[in-house]
DNA sequence: AAATTTACTTAACAATGTTAATAATCCAAA
DNA sequence: TTTGGATTATTAACATTGTTAAGTAAATTT
């Protein structure tokens, strides 16, 4: 039936436009300023319209919370272009914290605000797929940076956790202005977050590599 | 006048009467159920009442900020029988751990919530108090490691920054439940959080050691 | 005793997420 | 074509939040 498919198409894209309003509001003005009557505002319908499309505001968030991991996909895509797995490392946390500087809402969502976790949980969902994809490709630098001795060899989960706590555990202070109390001029915000990280990378990595196929 | 000690007094004591009241609503039901409303019925007061002892809910909450520090103070009770700095260290992340485990709502205020901050910033208050406080004792352990060559010397400020960064990332995670998305058994969480400052902890020693008076 | 300050309460406002009731629109069958 | 049921949207409303305005009762001062 013709007519129904061109429905469900109507039916996604006032989705779609629900949800670009959603993230348009929720990057430029904030997570506070992202109300089911600002949404309603924006695409000019009542509030009560998005509840025909959504169960309710956690179900957009969860939406945005998704997006949120695609956007940081997008500032790994210069991950391939480099060989050795602890430069890859490095870069990665690079790019974790670029993110997080960018895209401070998104971040939040994905990694620091409670509700897209609560929606998962009452869902009776164990699995936090974005997460679980995100991690593992961490993972799999992990594991070869242990491979080839740049990094002391361990429970690959666990040196995996520690290092995304790390990056996360800087990042979270920024985004919630604790770091700036220590680092009072803003523009060295940055300077010192990336300093830290370059510590950090000097620290764990193996101080006698042994390399399986030399160096 | 003694009359008007006296009524200072019970100005202090209702003042008292209203933080205690927050507190037990915000360690027992936590942050959510903290309303001025609720506080209100505890006490037995209209809740208008509680406007006539705190300008607005950011003072009661800056309030509980500051006692968290208190509090977490009083985990670290038993370093001072640790002689050697680098096990201090180590117990200090131990008890920083346990402090966000046993008192996760402190531990959301004093480090992840936004709104202590945001009252901070709107009276120009550049300084963090409690938190400077904090993050001093664990910067005098810092450079004690450095002079007892525990830890590779370098710039103190950044070194502390991102060892508390690390328990940061760490418990903040725990506690806003994405860990739990990779440590599935509940009684894994604690085992696993320390395991982790273990590996950071022995990353972070200095490979050669060249302490000053032997060893 | 009268006036004034203090301590407190009731009523209300605006904003939030959300639901119930209702109107308008569309599409399929009679 | 018209009727009738589903779909889509809206208006009104509720409960909850922080917070303020206005009013009352009590205590203190004059």
């Amino acid at each position: 039936m013709g007519i129904q498919e061109r429905k469900e198409k109507q039916k996604q894209e006032i989705r779609k436009l629900i949800l670009d309003a959603a993230m348009k509001l929720f990057v430029e003005e904030g997570f506070d300023n992202l109300t089911i009557r600002r949404i309603a505002d924006l695409i000019e319908y009542s509030p009560t319209t998005v509840y025909l499309y959504f169960k309710d505001k956690d179900e957009i968030l969860a939406s945005l919370h998704e997006q949120g991991f695609q956007k940081m996909q997008e500032f790994n895509r210069n991950l391939i272009a480099i060989q050795n797995p602890f430069l890859r490392l490095h870069k990665m946390g690079e790019n974790y914290i670029q993110f997080a500087m960018e895209q401070p809402e998104y971040y939040n969502l994905m990694f620091i605000d409670r509700e897209p976790m609560k929606k998962m949980a009452a869902e009776n969902c164990l699995e936090w797929a974005p997460g679980d994809s995100a991690l593992q490709t961490l993972k799999e630098v992990v594991i070869e940076c242990m491979e080839q001795g740049y990094l002391e060899k361990a429970e690959p989960l666990l040196v995996t956790l520690s290092i995304w706590s790390f990056v996360h555990g800087l990042m979270s202070l920024v985004i919630r202005e604790r770091l700036e109390k220590f680092v009072h001029q803003k523009e060295m915000i940055l300077p010192t977050v990336k300093a830290s990280l370059n510590w950090f990378i000097n620290n764990i990595e193996s101080k006698d590599k042994k390399k399986p196929n030399g160096h």
